[in-house]
DNA sequence: CGCCCCCTTGAGCCGTGTCAACTAATGTGG
DNA sequence: CCACATTAGTTGACACGGCTCAAGGGGGCG
């Protein structure tokens, strides 16, 4: 099964300025979200699933207390709102983090539903996996492994392997990897120090890929950054 | 949808030798497994979902490099194999902490499928609740939670919620709230040092529920047991 | 141009993992 | 049923990674 996303588009700025329920445009059909602009509240009772086209998405959970986690971040071909499937109840806000859009997919038909369920089940294997990573691996490790996924991610889109932009700040990525905003920047700078990275703020080009992959998945070999 | 499950049986133990396709036997229309049988190996292709009569089970993911992390405890009610859902392809062994039996789930109809849906959505919100627990609280706080928790499953199920036995060794348990043995066990010694628990090898009884229960929830407060 | 926020870097502390020794429990074979 | 062997749990000492607090740049937007 496979579903046709466009790749990242800046020239969606512009669209009708048709107000939805939410603050959000539309233009052949999707809908267009800006930098900020929610697709869901926590809370909401979410109406139908979207098909992520392009752009990013974060999608967080916040506590009584004021802090929240990042969950996920999402990139065009996947899908949200799988609560859905049982009582469309919502827990966490889902926000563009750039410019996006989405397009509602309205008939829950089979195949859709089998979406839902498909990214259900990632979801649930992300957690496990980025329990497993915080239980086992250094901040080093994680964050090698977190820039190699979105190198895959890059790459199965289109766009370079070894050179892109990171669509999310640091807050929001040091969120997302379970790290405090100091540690993730510590992380990148002995990336860098190690000339396996070339990274400033957004741009971030990775020189060493061998390496990179080295500090991904060793954690007491040779590979662990000495300082 | 309610489900009739058996409250714990230890009277289970003799059964029928009838050996299916798994090391277990048969009563009643259920399999019965003993202490450390698996139900389902990782890799097995789930043949169908699975609901939790009597017993408990624990479900495990295990890595190349030896270590493994303990996924979940599985009480009756539970409903276990929403692989079947998907490809059917476990990656996790679930094996009985002890003398278990299950009822095999054959007609895979909606109430079935809902539930297995249920229970996917279920363990991804466990996982999101220990990965913030795991990031933002101390070790008293998640074992107190992880108490409270225990604690109004047996009292869901009918048992006494004060005092109950634990089913699981404290490796299982350590593993399944991310901490090592060693610091479990310092961290029941400081929960029973300050009176709020009685606990020895299995046998736990909660002496100060109202303590246990600041300790669970709160990180900067008074609540943190000093010393 | 200047304010503000984000990011980076430094210093210090605390919690938790690790290693090691000891004790308690569990199981096994005679 | 006992003696022993093996595993599970507890406790102590110690080291170190990452969080916190604090201060110093840098870039974007009004």
């Amino acid at each position: 099964m496979t579903i046709h996303t466009e790749p990242y588009s800046k020239t969606l700025k512009q669209g009708y300025s048709i107000r939805t329920g939410l603050a959000a445009r539309m233009r052949a059909g999707n809908l267009i979200l800006r930098r900020h602009e929610h697709l869901i509240h926590a809370g909401d009772t979410v109406r139908s699933p979207y098909l992520v086209v392009s752009g990013v998405f974060k999608s967080t959970i916040n506590y009584e207390n004021g802090d929240s986690q990042v969950l996920g971040f999402h990139v065009p071909g996947d899908v949200l709102g799988h609560e859905i499937l049982l009582d469309a109840l919502s827990g966490r806000d889902v926000v563009a983090l750039d410019t996006s859009s989405v397009r509602r997919l309205d008939h829950l038909d089979s195949d859709t539903r089998c979406l839902l369920i498909e990214s259900m089940c990632n979801e649930s294997r992300r957690l496990t996996r980025q329990l497993h990573l915080e239980r086992k691996y250094s901040t080093d490790a994680r964050l090698a492994a977190f820039l190699i996924d979105y190198s895959d991610s890059q790459a199965r889109r289109g766009y370079s392997r070894y050179e892109f932009i990171l669509p999310m700040g640091r807050r929001d990525l040091s969120g997302y990897l379970g790290l405090a905003p100091e540690t993730l920047s510590r992380g990148l700078s002995r990336l860098r120090d190690h000339d396996i990275l070339m990274v400033s703020t957004n741009h971030l080009k990775i020189l060493d890929p061998e390496r990179l992959r080295n500090v991904s998945g060793m954690v007491t070999d040779e590979a662990r950054l000495t300082c």
